[in-house]
DNA sequence: AAAGTTTTTGGAAACGTTTCCATTAATTTG
DNA sequence: CAAATTAATGGAAACGTTTCCAAAAACTTT
């Protein structure tokens, strides 16, 4: 080294540890940041098996939902000094496997994933059998694994009591990748569930693969065969977005022909017009929980208490869930009692809650 | 190990690099799989000097615009086989630099950053210096640096001719975070240029720091000392959305008493009622395209040709931008001839170009 | 001043790869 | 069948750290 000693010696400088003469320490500082020189953290990982960087492996960041949740894992994991390397799926199983595989052989201390499916995932399978420090996100735990995820199912009942409360007999589920997504299966099952409770009609389920082009004229087909549907529940508030605009070109109005309620409470819904009812969730939290989670399994500290599953979620009231069009058909008092539904106040009403 | 034979030839047989007899060849493999051996990717890039990782600065994954960058960076990243380590500067300068210096100890094989003012920045500058391979990614470049970027001034001065093209004279500027980001002033220069070309008045600025609770507050003070104004340019959608939102908390109507034109092209934009004018962009493609170019300088190939900087944004006409308030004052039939601005209408329309 | 104690320092091993080189074994050639 | 070529294999160095240990140097104590 260029200060004349021992690399030995430079490392004790450098990291405080061991002794030095204040004219040895003098030396090597100057030689270091003359050079700018700087420890390389790989050779630095090599020696002492640590990388401090966590693998977050998560479908998508196009997905709002998925972009704050690894915000908030991001800089939960920056404040302790932890980095973080992000895989995106796309959805896909094999990536999903793919991405892990790559993960372990790059030595991450940990995983913080949202797989999908989790009861199924050759990924996590690995991940358990090595043993390796992990938290799912947005996964219900499959047997002993930790998990920050949204409580899919009861959230689907509690819609499924939102729409019957407003009268609603016969109401539709619309799901975007139905088959990647073991949230969206969740979600069904809870509705369906929610639906059977209520004794209504089982709810008819409109699945689509892609961000398909033609929501309109599925919706149209989805629509002819169940005439008497009243209300669509949506997966995610994208598609209750979009839902609402294919509703328009088909010439139905929101909510008096058809009500809508989403999924995930993103902030443009109380921006819209009706504004749009949902569940209403925290990504941010909940990444930023399953990082402390993954750091505290790491370190052996008591790991931070998981959500409550029923604070996990609430439902937000909006212009898009109206009183069903069948009850206002048949008791139109309740139309009058019932029709707090200017949307248009209701709508001013939220923006003095919540802001951007 | 396992196999009973030397480290090298492990090397060999599981890279197909050198000879190796098939008996070892099935010896080896049988023991790796047995102990599910994998190499380690941290001592690999000791002694290669090369990680296949990449370093992704940017402000923050919350806003949407650079959630899709990242996006689309990763799937580059990802197809050419390399790792993307996420580091987000939540727009302070201290931790760009901060964040810089980690991922250089990491030994990245280069960077796609966002950083918050590309000239001044301590961070850029440290590459600059090493001679890493890097692009920039919604920075106007400095010098001879490379970058994916919107043309964020040619695209302000073509909304103030949007905006003279309605009729408005008066029109005001709203920005967040202007300290912290060069993009927002590079629209506000623009702006006003755009703004005397056309021989309006100077555009008055309403800045905000925080994400401000109180919008409208700030708003009603804005107005009241700009009466005259007719329309508001707001340097990002979301921002344009809440503007839109705290104007008719005012009792404002938009675009009658206000126009609005946003910044970014964000999907929902196209889902509100009225839908909002905006400057639509591709953040996807600006991703994508700086982690080729960073791929390509890395491997020394040529590199993908940087975008036209006229094609990096175009307008889209929406509800929210209308003929100004004086104008219809002042020429009636104006508004007739000029108002194919019933937005339902309009929304409807969209709605079948683009979709979910 | 000699012996003992403490502080400072550098050498060497280890982390897990790849690669060069030398050795040994197998095969071909004259 | 001996010699020469080729194929297969393992040893060792190097990548840049940290840490253990021993040696050397600087002080204390009698």
């Amino acid at each position: 080294m260029r200060a004349g000693c021992g690399v030995a010696t430079v490392s004790r400088v450098l990291n405080n540890t061991g002794s030095a003469s204040a004219e040895m320490r003098g030396r090597v500082m100057a030689a270091t940041d003359a050079l700018g020189f700087e420890f390389s953290e790989v050779a630095r990982s090599l020696q002492s098996s640590t990388t401090r960087t966590i693998g977050c492996v998560v479908p998508s960041l196009a997905n709002p939902v998925f972009a704050d949740a690894v915000q908030g894992a991001q800089e939960a994991f920056q404040l302790a000094g932890y980095q973080t390397l992000l895989l995106c799926t796309n959805y896909d199983p094999e990536f999903e496997v793919q991405a892990i595989r790559t993960l372990t052989a790059k030595k991450v201390d940990g995983f913080v994933l949202t797989v999908s499916d989790a009861l199924n995932s050759e990924g996590l399978k690995a991940i358990q059998a090595r043993g390796l420090p992990h938290c799912l996100l947005f996964n219900m735990a499959p047997a002993d694994d930790l998990s920050w995820s949204v409580d899919d199912h009861s959230a689907a009942i509690k819609v499924a009591d939102a729409f019957v409360e407003k009268g609603h007999t016969h109401v539709g589920f619309l799901a975007l990748k139905f088959k990647s997504s073991d949230r969206a299966r969740q979600r069904y099952k809870g509705f369906v569930e929610g639906c059977s409770r209520n004794g209504m009609i089982p709810p008819p389920l409109l699945e689509i693969d892609e961000d398909s082009q033609d929501l309109t004229a599925l919706m149209k087909a989805f629509i002819a065969e169940n005439p008497s549907i009243t209300g669509i529940f949506a997966s995610n508030d994208f598609l209750a977005l979009a839902t609402i605009r294919s509703a328009r070109v088909l010439g139905l109005t929101v909510p008096n022909d058809l009500s809508i309620v989403g999924f995930d409470g993103i902030e443009v819904g109380t921006m819209v017009e009706p504004s749009l009812a949902t569940i209403v969730t925290d990504p941010k939290l909940m990444g930023a929980g399953a990082a402390r989670t993954v750091l505290s399994v790491i370190n052996g500290t008591p790991a931070p208490d998981l959500p409550d599953p029923n604070l996990t979620f609430s439902f937000r009231a909006g212009g898009s869930l109206a009183t069903s069009a069948a009850e206002r058909v048949d008791d139109k008092r309740s139309v009058a009692l019932s029709s707090p539904y200017n949307p248009t106040q209701k709508n001013d009403k939220n923006q003095q809650e919540r802001s951007t």
